[in-house]
DNA sequence: CCTACCGATCGGTAGG
DNA sequence: CCTACCGATCGGTAGG
């Protein structure tokens, strides 16, 4: 048992955040979980605030790496969407805890850092649309598509996965992303 | 101000638990909002967990109902799922206090409780997978559909409606029905 | 539905 | 990282 570093504090804070909440965790908890007091976590942070806003910066982070990756995939519209696709679902299922806190527990944020946070999505989303309006130009997609709204709708599918998906199950990660592949561009029919 | 009903203190904690959370919400704080101290509410419920159940349970009430009305739709399996998408969303957009509740702090019941709403979804994701089935054998989609699958992508873009939809906003309540039920049917190609 | 409480727990601090 | 606290707030109760 060596001592915690800071980054054990904010790890550990992302883990208890995903699986409980902001509020339904308490400092006591979080020290508890590293092997200490919860007083003893003022040395590390200022508070339980600056905890959660650090593990929300780290998703936000994550997911927005892994769009400009995306984004600078060569080829069609069609490519770059499968590339955001299997970006974001690799960013899900590395990251959970981060991810679910900033997918989640944003509404405990002040109200700078929150918006901050749907500024942030914003930005991600707008990945999405660009290459929505690439493909319904370049003849990839239906001419007819509403970029706005389908990049709602696929991020929708894509955020959820965290809430069900599980590494031991039925589906392997590769055909998760296929099937959202191919039910985004083909459907169900 | 007359005295409040029981009816009115469970729907004021499924607002403040849509809201806040059900960590984040007070019985101080539901009194406030009713015009009566947090000790009063006891002469109305049992307590806090109470209140819970009861809003999940109105929830999950106003899906079945909804699913139920959907599979009795005659006509082709696309149809039905029409049906299934208009209905899920009417539900949504016309108890979203419940809605909110039911889908996002079902973790904070208690673990009976909440096996109970576990159970619940997953009675309600079965209509979505029988008309799935349906479809993929009667040839309106494709036969290599994967139905649990399919269904779980469906309802995460259902599910997320209430989190970004705007009764004010661009796209009317028809237009949202469509735009899923195009985006399910067709994908953006 | 209020008054007057209870013990427990909360985030956080002073000082070492 | 601990000891020893602080005031505030929590869910809930007794009695009216």
């Amino acid at each position: 048992m060596t001592r915690n570093t800071r980054d054990d504090v904010v790890a550990a804070a992302g883990r208890l955040f995903a699986e409980r909440g902001y509020h339904g965790t308490s400092m006591r908890d979080l020290g508890k979980e590293l092997g200490l007091l919860g007083s003893s976590l003022y040395s590390h942070v200022d508070g339980k605030q600056q905890l959660l806003v650090e593990v929300v910066n780290r998703g936000a982070g994550f997911f927005q790496q892994a769009a400009d990756d995306a984004l600078a995939v060569e080829g069609s519209a069609t490519e770059r969407m499968r590339a955001l696709i299997d970006g974001h679902t690799r960013v899900v299922l590395d990251h959970r805890s981060e991810v679910r806190t900033y997918l989640n527990e944003a509404d405990s944020l002040d109200h700078e850092r929150r918006a901050s946070v749907i500024a942030a999505r914003d930005r991600y989303e707008d990945a999405y649309r660009t290459v929505l309006k690439e493909g319904a130009t370049d003849g990839s997609f239906r001419a007819d598509l509403d970029p706005p709204l389908a990049a709602i709708f696929i991020l929708s599918i894509l955020n959820a996965v965290d809430r069900w998906y599980r590494e031991d199950g039925r589906v392997d990660r590769d055909a998760l992303v296929t099937g959202m592949f191919e039910l985004v561009t083909e459907g169900v029919s």
